[in-house]
DNA sequence: GTCTATAGATCGATAGAC
DNA sequence: GTCTATCGATCTATAGAC
């Protein structure tokens, strides 16, 4: 049998869109062994157990969308149309149905309420995403207005990758992104 | 051993709050039996496999949901006011976020990608909870407005069921309680 | 109570790069 | 030779099901 050369990262990067689409709960260490083209053995090789592998998956999406969303919103050069656009194609990425939806809301629900391990993380992409559409309504609104307007867009989106995956329609989170974007430019 | 005599209808109830909090993927056949009291092969008498157990419940849900909601909505003395008064508290029942939120959120992200069986119970659930919400727009918006502004509170209520339970705060899906309210009644 | 399958996890052996 | 990345076998517990 000829050994298989593969990376953590390599690994993370593969395991990823199986734990979106599949959930925590639904991926064995074997399934996703297998999709990386190694034995579920060496996965303990790189990780201690699945709960520690689950926490290295939510810390590279947290930091990927943190370092992205905000290397948008803090650029100095783009106005404030073309952070949209840019922040628009972001969300369509990591939020796309066919994908999986969100997997922090995802996760959240599948174990906030039996194990407490991952909620530091997913409380941390929450209050970043939230944050950051905040500082995207600064300039047209005040800090008190801009913060209560920022959830409720995040709450609007998440509830539209919800109903987007339940009929399988684009439109619930095509229209949440929208009413952001008409929200931020006060039209 | 004295036996437990026990009804159909008395364990799917007992079990409901367990699957709520606990999920799908999480609640084993085993666990559940003993929270009735009753040998897990007991549930074979009663349900084929645990799938058809985990359709009766979402089926359950959904009844008590649908009657509940249009019997608010169609009563012939209640004002809106109080029609939105009572609106709330059952979503208030419904969605708690201290018994495990929104069981048809939580079971659509958990099985929606693996396992069609209960698609079909939730895609009714949200359509009559969005045409619930529609009905009590119509007197002040037209049809067309209704019905998108529906969607959009259904989003930012189910959005606001995921970040209560993340951040163990009401106040998000209290938020969106409030918004709906405020554009039902156009303040 | 028992069956079978599979879950997460561990271990010793070893191929291959240096 | 050594080291370490990888494998195959195996353990124990528990799942769904009868």
């Amino acid at each position: 049998m000829p050994k298989t050369k593969t990376s953590k990262e390599e690994v993370l990067n593969k395991i990823i869109p199986i734990l979106r689409v599949r959930g925590v709960q639904n991926s064995s260490m074997n399934e996703l062994a297998k999709a990386c083209g190694i034995q579920k053995s060496h996965f303990y090789y790189y990780f201690n157990s699945k709960e520690a592998l689950i926490k290295e998956v939510l810390s590279i999406v947290y930091s990927y969308f943190n370092y992205n969303i905000f290397k948008i919103i803090d650029h100095k050069s783009l106005t404030l149309p073309d952070k949209i656009t840019k922040v628009k194609h972001l969300m369509e990425k990591l939020f796309k149905a066919s994908d999986g939806g969100c997997i922090m809301a995802n996760t959240a629900l599948e174990t906030i309420h039996l194990n407490p391990t991952y909620k530091k993380e997913i409380q941390s992409f929450f209050s970043d995403f939230i944050k950051g559409v905040q500082r995207l309504l600064e300039s047209n609104y005040t800090s008190q207005e801009s913060i209560v307007l920022a959830e409720q867009i995040v709450q609007d989106i998440e509830g539209g990758i919800l109903l987007t995956q339940v009929y399988t329609d684009p439109k619930y989170l095509n229209n949440a992104i929208a009413r952001m974007e008409k929200i931020i430019l006060k039209q």
